[in-house]
DNA sequence: GCCTCAGGTTAATCGCCGTTCACACTGGAC
DNA sequence: GTCCAGTGTGAACGGCGATTAACCTGAGGC
């Protein structure tokens, strides 16, 4: 039904091998109905095959799930990083970076952060473990940041506040395309640098 | 493990019969693993009896979730109404007063709050549909306040802002009791005010 | 012209889990 | 005391869905 095509997935865009069309068609089914929901002749069917082929390029379903979370993590780990390094010393352009960075890979991938937050708990110990560990840096780089602008509060309270900002932010999902990009990406930044000063 | 007890289930609270003491658990744990990864027998394992029992309570594990999820939806939109009508004329008052009881609601209701935005895909057709419209009600309570304070602003705009002060406060689930409740109260107020204005 | 191998296919297998069944055990109502 | 309604229990039943097995094909390499 969507033609969305969250994007943080491929490695190679332009042509993407059966492996990664897996991927995608996974990441947008999961969203959907959730990954218990989906069976494995679901994605395959998105893609054109029949169920067990997916067993050529993954060795199981949870694999699959596994990989999706390991690479949106590691995505947002590095983009989170990368934006604060680029942003100068000045704690307000750091969070700003944050903020933009943030809303744009929401936007562009709303399958991926919609799967992100519910499917955790579907993978193994060992994968969930891992995931939730780049998570955490992530976290931990907007917490750095909130902790400057708020010399006065907890850590804990800073860290309260970046899940704030992360469900602010993720809840473009729910209010699917009835506003025109540029303008929700306007929205969303400017409503979560608001909350993050407040 | 938990003794989180979300308090808008119980009839009455103080001696709670078999049956409430049923979707207490239920949310308890659909909560924490989603309403397909809980098996029936866990559910009456969580209540000491075993699974079949259910079934002298509730027609089936869908009707268990769709039960759930009605009574929260009407909640919400009951004390959304409500407190819109007490708070006077004032919209940021009105503000206010939607912003500080979605905060309790949350901060009460952990297990609910997350069952209820990650199961609603669960249910059967009719009963999503039911869901749904109590949302959508709730939702527009807050449109409508949202639209008096920014009158240049679309009712897409709105919406989506209103979808995102409630990520922002339904955020509370994942940043779990590191905070004390009233500071985790009046953080996120605060910032859901902030966003809500900017 | 063969051989291999990547990638598919269809037809089992197998375990899990929701649900139903047939049979107790209560504890009031009368 | 009897009876019945309400609750539970353990033992099937049945379907669904992940995985595996066995077999096929077509494109290169040689």
């Amino acid at each position: 039904m969507t033609s969305q095509q969250d994007s943080a997935l491929h490695s190679d865009a332009a042509n993407p091998s059966r492996r990664e069309q897996i991927l995608r068609a996974a990441a947008q089914l999961f969203a959907e109905r959730g990954s218990r929901a989906v069976g494995v002749d679901d994605v395959g069917a998105a893609v054109g095959v029949t169920g067990p082929a997916i067993y050529r390029h993954f060795a199981s379903k949870d694999a699959m799930l596994a990989e999706m979370l390991l690479r949106i993590s590691e995505r947002l780990l590095a983009g989170g990083t990368e934006r604060v390094a680029a942003a100068g010393a000045s704690p307000v352009d750091q969070l700003r970076a944050l903020v933009e960075f943030q809303v744009d890979f929401a936007l562009d991938n709303p399958a991926l952060i919609t799967v992100q937050d519910r499917d955790l708990g579907a993978l193994t110990d060992r994968d969930a473990r891992q995931v939730r560990q780049l998570q955490r840096r992530y976290v931990e780089e907007w917490v750095a940041v909130l902790a400057r602008l708020h010399p006065e509060a907890s850590t804990a309270a800073c860290r309260a506040r970046a899940h704030a900002l992360f469900g602010l932010i993720n809840s473009t999902p729910h209010s699917a395309g009835r506003v025109a990009r540029p303008a929700m990406a306007g929205l969303l930044a400017e409503m979560a640098m608001a909350a993050a000063l407040a």
